[in-house]
DNA sequence: AAGAAAAATCTTGTATACAAAATGCTTGAC
DNA sequence: GTCAAGCATTTTGTATACAAGATTTTTCTT
């Protein structure tokens, strides 16, 4: 990456924008914000770019930018390329994956378990993100990974209120535990399909996700 | 999109890059290029970053940014990631295509048909494009068909590539046909499956493609 | 008073000027 | 002659100044 600064900058506004500082719709101010940050207007419009590209915000010839927040439509779709996305490096994991990983996966899974039996909802999200990351890695696919990433870090405001719903970790849980049988029994079909429906928003999930929209704070 | 002139010299310096005018690991001269384009070094860097989120150039932190051609290994794992995301395409597809799609789709397939037998690689590339097109939209998922769009587009030169091969025609036309009977019968996985094969690059596809870089020029 | 046209203001897009860092070149010492 | 240190040059990153388009306000006409 090139500047450090309009990197954190690019950082802090896609967090304002993520913990709903700026609604849907809202003008983001180059100069008020330049202010803000005490650079110039130059390296904030670098970070524009940056979150343009990420589909954070819009921008409009000589209107300037705008946030966009996904609206549920855009949401699901989103969630439906991921659980694709995740599928596809289940499927190819599970040819692909080594004892090292399997056995990572497990001491993971532990941890996760034991956040859930603690109750302890920040080291369940800090475990089960561990777990998705080997899923990404494990692909064999680095082009894959960045793109599983990519998207991860996108969606991640969403699926922490998810996770925030009672009876979701232990039901997380379990599927995780499906989804690492399937990859030891390098079975390619069975991984695909139980991650699909371990990321996969649909039936009640759906409700629940649309029910916490806009999203709540980090 | 927000600047007209940035855009234009990213699309440009894409095409030179693309088409070999920058080998891997090539410099670019903000200054020389920004008198070359006869514009000042502000949208040339603006254009530098979009390149750079594309991956097309990778930019190091006050040394420069540097052209960046994807190798073998990631060139396969990109068409693997391709393949992917048509198959679910056409996963989703199956169960939501409309007749006047499908009526499109074989119309676009019928001058493909054409094209082959009169032995126009252009206009087979171009109605081969069309029909991949239709089969992003029809996925029903908007954001879906916008991550086929980037990454079919970035993709673009090595796919033409391919065509130019003898019988790759003929075989693609095929597999278009067998592509839009899964389709035509709701069968999800058949579709899938169909798609996965026409996409991805594997046998003796990847040695010709392999024998083909650098890439030549569009 | 209402609507339209024109001017003033504000904002974005671009160019240039300035600062800091990295590279390369020169010079000196061993 | 070679290596290193310091200086000069080049190049990137940032700030500011300038230009052009958009918006708003004001004023004039009907």
């Amino acid at each position: 990456m090139e500047l450090r600064r309009a990197d954190k900058i690019a950082e802090a506004l896609e967090e304002q924008i993520f913990d709903g500082t700026f609604a849907d719709g809202d003008r983001l101010d180059e100069i008020r914000l330049a202010a803000q940050f005490g650079v110039s207007r130059t390296p904030l419009r670098e970070a524009f770019q940056r979150l343009a590209q990420s589909g954070l915000i819009e921008q409009i010839p000589r209107r300037g930018v705008f946030v966009r927040q996904p609206g549920p439509v855009e949401l699901m779709e989103m969630f439906e390329v991921m659980a694709e996305l995740e599928a596809t490096c289940a499927r190819l994991a599970a040819r692909r994956i080594g004892d090292t990983a399997l056995e990572e996966m497990r001491q993971t899974n532990a941890r996760c378990s034991a956040a859930v039996q603690s109750q302890d909802a920040d080291a369940y999200y800090r475990e089960n993100e561990r777990f998705h990351l080997i899923l990404y890695r494990q692909s064999g696919n680095g082009f894959l990974e960045q793109e599983c990433l990519r998207l991860h870090r996108r969606l991640k405001p969403y699926r922490r209120v998810q996770l925030r719903l009672r009876g979701r970790m232990a039901q997380s849980m379990a599927e995780h535990e499906a989804i690492v049988a399937a990859l030891e029994n390098g079975d390619s079909a069975a991984a695909a399909e139980a991650v699909r429906a371990h990321v996969a928003v649909q039936g009640a999930r759906f409700q629940d996700l649309m029910a916490s929209l806009k999203p709540a704070a980090e």
